[in-house]
Parts: structure tokens; sequence; C-alpha cells
DNA sequence: ATTTATGCAAATCATTTGCACATAG
DNA sequence: CTATGTGCAAATGATTTGCATAAAT
């Protein structure tokens, strides 16, 4: 099962470059806007596709829509818990986590991820504490 | 909107406690089995009320259906990749992670959860390394 | 008696999938 | 040519919600 090449993978890989860790939604509409043919299964098959192949990451998000990265290093994210944003934050990636956890109750541990949780630049100006 | 002691409330929360880190589907079909006509809303809806009452947490699991805690204390929890189960884990709590980020962006940092993944003990022993 | 809770079914939201047609290699 | 990709629509899975009825206070 060789992949191709086809332009809608191309708009899908622009899309997510230009959007900074969009939804599936919100890359379909921002190609929409140009090519009102494609449609979301294409936009999702894409992007899975282009998981699969390394060039994005999928970034999990509890209780919301997936969003994807084009960052490949692993790090972590943040998100607004007023606009939903999600953006990558600087905290240095925890190598020792594991090695902390004193008891893993028979659990192999193999990895972890960190997910931040406060308000974007953007909220903070609007709200002012 | 006070809150009412109702039959079903009780048994979702029991059943909470009984299975450890259940979805609402699971803690649905434990009680189904002894009171089959209890509906999924009604599990949904006290799942909820009494985690706003601060009874239950809410575990928010990535790609998955949310699950239902017991223990209240701030803790993290580990995830397994074959079978799903989540647990608790003995990461001790990170106070001081927000501290160690350089540079937030912008952004005002609250919290921060962490979840673990690997393999669990039932899982490693049925396909041993 | 009044107001919250229940059961049911329909609705929602994000995502996946089956299928006939289009197209990259 | 021939397998992979596309558009469309229907299906899926988790969760929520509107509504008439039931039950707690």
């Amino acid at each position: 099962m060789k992949s191709r090449n086809t332009l809608q993978k191309d708009l899908v890989l622009s899309a997510v470059k230009m959007l900074c860790h969009p939804t599936a939604d919100e890359v379909y509409t921002h190609i929409a806007a140009g090519h009102p043919a494609i449609s979301r299964g294409t936009v999702y098959r894409n992007l899975n596709l282009l998981v699969d192949s390394g060039k994005l990451r999928k970034v999990l998000v509890p209780d919301a829509a997936d969003r994807f990265d084009v960052t490949l290093e692993r790090h972590y994210h943040i998100r607004c818990r007023v606009c939903g944003t999600v953006d990558d934050i600087a905290l240095p990636y925890q190598d020792d986590l594991i090695a902390r956890i004193p008891d893993t109750g028979g659990f192999l541990v193999e990895g972890h991820d960190i997910m931040l949780i406060g308000i974007c630049p953007a909220c903070c100006s609007h709200s002012p504490a």
C-alpha cells in the first residue's frame, strides 16, 4: 500500500503548517475556502496518513477535538481553558519522570504526556484578573 | 437547584467505588445487571452531578471514553495501551512542574495533568516480552 | 405541591467507513 | 492499466438533551 502524492494531501499539510495546532475541522474549513470540493473525509484521511508517515503529530486533547502539530520533536502542550486554543509550551522534556515513580504497580511504564492548562495571552487581555 | 437523594445516584456512586476507574458505560452495564430499568442518560447525569458535588473525579482519557475515580486527592493515571485499562500511578505530585517552565509564552499557567502510558500487569503476562 | 430526577429517544460532535468514480504511478 | 485516493453520505461511539412522567422534599 504505497502512498501517492495528491493535491489534497499537500493542501492538508500546508494548512496544518499555516494554522498552528488546528483541529481537523479547522483544516477542512481553511482548505474549503479555496477548494470547495474537498470533503471532510479526505481531510481526516490525509491527516491520519501524514501522522502515520511521520510528517505530522496528533495532539490528543482530552474532551475536545484532536489537533495536529508540525513540530515532530517530543514536547508538551498547553490548552487555554477559555477559548480552547492549544499551543506548545517550553517545559523541558521530563526525561527522568518515569524514574521518579517509586512503585509502578506491576505496570510496564513506557512513556508519558503532560498537558498544561491555563489562559492564553489573548484571553488574558480580554478579561484581566 | 438543590440535589436530591435518589436510588440511582446511590447506585452510580457505589458502582464507581466497586469498579475502579470505570467508563460511564461500564457503570451503566454494572447497574443494569441488577436494575434493568435504569437508563444511560441517568447514569451520565448522575456521574456529572457527583463530579460537580465533589464526590467523584472525572479522568479525561484522550481518544477514549472518560473514566471516573473515587480518589479525590490530586494524582496521576496510567493507561494500558493494550487493553485500555486506567489505574492510579504512584508518581508523586509534581508541585514544581510549572516553575520549571522558563517561558510561558504569555500564558497564565494554572495547572497540569500527566498521563502515563504502558502495559498493565495482566497484559504483560498475556504477551511476555 | 413543587421542583428535581428519570426513562426514553432523538440530537450532537468528532471521526470513520462503504462505495462508486476519479486519478496518480 | 490498476491500485490508491476522493467525494458523498451513512455509520459509529461517547455524551448530551428535550420532553412527559415519576418521585423526593
